[in-house]
Formats: structure tokens, C-alpha cells, sequence
DNA sequence: ATTTATAATTGACGCGCGTAAAATTTATTA
DNA sequence: TAATAAATTTTACGCGCGTCAATTATAAAT
């Protein structure tokens, strides 16, 4: 750190004694200079701390390095946690992350689109809403800048899906659950505001009958993220008037589960596997908070790390290759059965 | 919408009939202009859906009207709910608000200060590590932009500072559980990643001092974020161990309490005030998960939005008059005792 | 030592906008 | 209606960087 401070490119190539254009070549890529020069750069750079201005460097480039992720609520969790992981899968691969969340609101989610492209990303990552998204917009959105999906899926919407199979994570925990006792009944939200909840549903349908039980779907009311609230709400009230005609219940989303079981707590309903026990519960998800619940919860994992990672690559394949690829892709992880002590 | 897509100020300027500067000192603050021309601005601005370009726009500002606020770690639902709140006040007062975290790691704490210092933001809100941010570097910073801390407090840094009343909190609830019960040990980190955590030990010493009992800590080892798992593990050893000489445990936080409430429940200790229960467990926070362990825990609420909103409040009080504020602020605001079944 | 390929330099232009000064229009008040 | 104040237009420049073409320097290969 030396005399005064260097204002713009032109005063750093004066002092370290290269020129401008060639010092612009190296902040946009290091690798594209020579090495010998490269250490020259490097050496004047942490004698100068000059940075190249952001807002210059942009504005005649038709895309910049920054990837947008939105999510639809940073407060669950699950995206706080998937976003992680895709934050640093993309800094990793020398982009700028810009995390946006959509606080639970449809408007938001095209607002933070809007906002994105004025932002010129190379790509963007989006946890749709779904249902409540607005198709036309993302669909209008994606024409202009890549745009991968994740999550939740939106048909014939984006270049490509990363997301969990549903009917496969439903299938296997609905088969451990009727091997391992009574046959599940499945509670969700009414009106859910993601589409792999119709999926799960669905599978959860199909899953009983291959297995010839009937199947019990439990509706509750309530919009909205505050699944806690009603699983603990409406699911404890249910399990309050015993309308489950098995003692298993299936829940659309850990967080549902997790409300349950903390309903079924004040009731004074035992869960778990052990014969003082009239009630299992489990979930979907493996939630962050599922290992702590009492008992810990039976879930099903989606592989986050692995989910993000192929979202990420996939936007950047599509991004190294210009054109936007032929066919839209799908790729759905398995999920795997964590087994714990709520069922 | 209609025919070609404008491309910068100039032909939105042709096409809309205003001058550029005009348009210019519009999209700056739209009401620095005639009534009656911000209408024929915003009428043919909804015809042709052009917005400037952000990057020019800002190329020669010397601040922006971007917010930066840096939180430790955005998986711990505590600071994305706190996020959330300093997030949507940004928006509402006009600013736009850039997210990042540092995912635990003081080092990203840095280098984000660092991206952020090139985005020329109007200011920067930062919840800082505490104890493991480089000091000198906040600081260095703090010249630069207006900086407000909150959550954790770094002693004669940054402008102001904004967060819980540690002391009052803590006394508040250790009063609380010394007259309802026996009074409290206290269960904390060893090595806290957050100056709070001293605060509160300190709170709860002379607390107990106060109310003529002996205080009694222990120390969990382990670093990180992982606190749930520190409570299950280490907290549940000290159960299992029958460590603790009396029946309430204060935990530093909620997740802490969260872990061994889980812990406990392995254990089949039964928790919680009733009769048949041997044991109280209390945290912190009002972590949005307390609401549904098992037993509901009791806790302090500190008041997220309030802290929300006078931090950003102070930041922009700071941004508008200038230059610095003479004195240092801090700002502390009361707990609420969240009563519930776990004490 | 000479050729050849590669990299760096020089000089110059443009991007989209902020912004300032002067001229002109529009609105307000007397 | 004229005088005054306020807003808008015109004109013009500069910001910090990307980028291009032509030139020169450097390194590798013969």
C-alpha cells in the first residue's frame, strides 16, 4: 500500500508499468496474458489495491459474470440451504451469485426477475413457485437470458429442470412404511403452493394402490409458508378428533411433519416405532431442523449438494454454448430414506 | 409495447418527446420533475418497457443506491429472518438491498465487504462474527462507507450499533426461573463465534449473583455453526451424566436448547413444568423453531423487526446528513420473556 | 542468427449515462 | 398583461472501461 490512491486503469497501468488494454485482458481473464506479465500485474495489484470499476466494466457487455438465483422463501430452510450450496458452486466457478428471495410473494418473484435483467446476468437459476408463478413472464424471461429451473417445475419453461423424483421418494417410503407397519395416510396443504406437492400426491396415490390399500388424503386449509403452524394447527386438531383411520401419517413436507409432531406432543400422543407408541409420522425432505424433532424424523433426503451442483453446471454448459440447446432437459435426483425413530 | 426495442436514454428520448437530462433527472427521483411530464414519462414508459442501463448509470456516481448487508451465516434461520425484515425496509425506503453471507467463514466476512466496496453502495449493514472479524478491516471500511452493525456488536466500529439488550434479557428470564423454580445452570459454547454468547454468560453470572444463588456453567467444546448438534451431543452427555445440580438449564441460544431438548427427549427425560417433568430447559432468541419443539420452549424474543427497522433507520440517517455522526450510537432494545411448556 | 508465432503496446473510438451552462419554454404571481 | 420564478431543452463534455487495428516487442523453434 503506497501514495495515493489509484482512480481509474489507465493511473494503475502508469504505475505498474503495463498497458491499459492488456491490463484489461488479465481482470477479465488472468489466464489470457503471460504468465511473466501476470506476475508483474499481481505484484503492483497488492501494492495498489486497485479493482477495476464494476459498473465501467459492465456496461458495454452484453452479459456480465453474475448468475441470479430467487428463490421463493430464503426463511425456509430448505431454500437457505439449497441456495448455499448453489452460491458456492457458482463463486467456485468464478461467477458473482446474486441470491434473491421472493419472500413467499408470486409478485416479487417477477419483480426480482425484472431486476435480474437489468442486471445483464449470464444466467439465471430460479425456484419457481410454481402454480403461482407467472408462466408467461418466466417464459418471456428465459427467451432473453439462460434460465434453468430447480426445484419446482414449470413445463416447457426454461432450459432445463434439476429437481427430486417424487413418484421414486414417495414410492420408497410409502413401501417402508407398509412394510413396517399400518399403511400411511397422507396430509398436505389444500391449496399448496408448490407443484411437487401434487406430485407427491399423486404418488402417494398410485404408491398405495400397487401395494392394494386405499388411499386417506388429508386436506388442510391455509395459504401461505407458515406450514409449522398449520401442520401444528389443523394436523393437531385431526389427530385430536382421530380421523386418520391408520396410525400413519405421511406428510407432504417435513415441515408439516414438524408441526404435527409438535401438536401430537401436547396431545399426549407417544410417536415412533416403539410399542408405547400409537402414532408415526414422517416427512419429506430432510429438512435441516428434522434430526431435532421429538422423536427425530423419519424423512427422505434430497440430495441438496447434489441438486445444486447440476443445476449450476447445467446453466453453465448452457451458457459456454451460446445457442440454447434443442431439447429441454429434466433431470430428477433420487431421494434416499433417512430412517430416525418417528417412523 | 410496440415496434423496435429502445435501446438506451437517447431514443427513449425521441420516442417519448422529453429531453434526455430531463429523463434523466426522472428515472434519478421521479418526482424532480413537473407533475405533468413525470405522467407523459410514465406513459410512454409503460408503452416501451425501457429501463436505463444500471451499469451506466452508476459508472459515475460516487455512491449508489444499493444497500449492502452482510450477514454470518444465512442458513441459521435467526439471521434470515432478521435478513428479511432489513431487506423489505430497504426496498420500501427506495434502496435496493444486496444479500450476502458469509456462510460461517470470517474470511468470506472480507471478501464481501471487499465486492461490496466496489458496488459503491450508500451503505453497508453488518452483522458482524464478533470476536472472529478482522477488526482493523471493518473498520478500514467503515471510512469508506457508512457502516451501521447490528445483532453483534464490535466495540468503536462502524457508525452505530443496533441489537438485544443482553443483560436486561437474561436477567429478565433468570429472574423468571429462579421464582418458578430452581434456578438455573447456564450451558453455552466454550468457544462462542459471537460476542453475545459472553454477554449472556456475563448477564446470567451477576443475574444469579443478584438473586443469591451460586451460578453454575458449562461449556460445550466445538466450533462452528452446528449448534443443534451441539446441544444433542455434548448437552445430552451432560444429561446423561447428571451434571447439572439443579433441574433448569439456561441455554446461551435456542438452537443450543433445540439440541438438548432433543437429547433430553432421547433420553426420556421428560421436560417442561408439569409434575411428572424433571427437568426445564430455556434459550434464547425466540428462534423461529421454538414455537414447535417438544416441549414449546421458553425463551427471549428479541424483537427482529424492531431491530430491522431502527438499523436501517440509523443507516439512512447516516447516509443523508453526510458526514459521520460525532458519537458512536448503540442501540439496545428490551427482550420479551416468551413463556412456553419447556420451563 | 534467423524465422515464426505469440504477446504486449499504441492510439483511437464508442458505450450509456451524469451533469453543467446557457437558452428557452412554461407556470405562477402580481 | 407583464414580471418573475421554475422547469425544460439544447449543447456539450467526461467518466472508466471494452475493443479494435496496426505496430512493436518477446519468446520459441529452426
Amino acid at each position: 500500500m503506497v501514495q495515493r490512491k489509484i482512480r481509474n486503469m489507465e493511473e494503475f497501468a502508469s504505475v505498474s508499468g503495463i498497458s491499459r488494454p492488456t491490463l484489461s485482458k488479465y481482470f477479465n481473464n488472468p489466464e489470457s496474458v503471460r504468465q511473466s506479465t501476470r506476475m508483474r500485474i499481481e505484484k503492483a495489484l497488492d501494492q495498489h489495491d486497485y479493482r477495476p470499476n464494476v459498473y465501467a466494466m459492465n456496461q458495454n457487455r452484453r452479459t456480465t459474470k453474475n448468475i441470479g438465483i430467487v428463490v421463493p422463501y430464503l426463511a425456509d430452510p430448505f431454500f437457505t440451504e439449497i441456495g448455499r450450496a448453489v452460491e458456492m458452486a457458482c463463486i467456485s466457478a468464478g461467477y458473482s451469485p446474486i441470491l434473491l428471495s421472493s419472500h413467499g410473494d408470486p409478485e416479487l418473484e417477477k419483480e426480482n426477475l425484472e431486476s435480474l435483467r437489468s442486471l445483464k446476468p449470464a444466467g439465471v437459476l430460479l425456484a419457481p413457485f410454481g402454480r403461482a408463478s407467472d408462466r408467461s413472464v418466466i417464459q418471456k424471461f428465459s427467451q432473453e437470458v439462460p434460465l434453468v429451473l430447480f426445484d419446482a417445475n414449470i413445463s416447457e419453461t426454461g432450459e432445463a429442470f434439476i429437481g427430486t423424483d417424487n413418484f421414486q421418494s414417495v414410492g420408497l417410503i410409502v413401501e417402508y412404511l407398509c412394510r413396517s407397519g399400518e399403511p400411511p395416510c397422507f396430509f398436505e396443504m389444500k391449496t399448496p403452493s408448490n407443484p411437487n406437492a401434487n406430485k407427491r400426491q399423486q404418488a402417494y396415490q398410485e404408491s398405495m394402490e400397487r401395494h392394494g390399500f386405499p388411499a386417506h388424503i388429508f386436506q388442510a386449509e391455509g395459504e401461505g409458508w407458515n406450514f409449522e403452524e398449520v401442520g401444528s394447527v389443523q394436523g393437531g386438531e385431526m389427530l385430536a378428533r382421530k380421523v386418520f383411520p391408520t396410525n400413519t401419517v405421511l406428510c407432504s413436507n417435513d415441515r408439516l411433519a414438524i408441526g404435527m409432531l409438535s401438536a401430537a406432543y401436547g396431545l399426549g400422543i407417544r410417536v415412533g416405532l416403539d410399542s408405547d407408541c400409537s402414532l408415526r409420522i414422517a416427512g419429506h425432505d430432510d429438512h435441516p431442523f428434522s434430526r431435532y424433532t421429538c422423536p427425530p424424523l423419519t424423512t427422505i433426503a434430497q440430495d441438496y449438494s447434489a441438486i445444486a451442483k447440476r443445476a449450476v453446471s447445467t446453466l453453465f454448459r448452457i451458457i459456454e454454448s451460446e445457442d440454447p440447446p434443442p431439447t429441454r432437459e429434466e433431470t430428477l435426483f433420487e431421494g434416499k430414506l433417512v430412517m430416525r425413530d418417528s417412523a
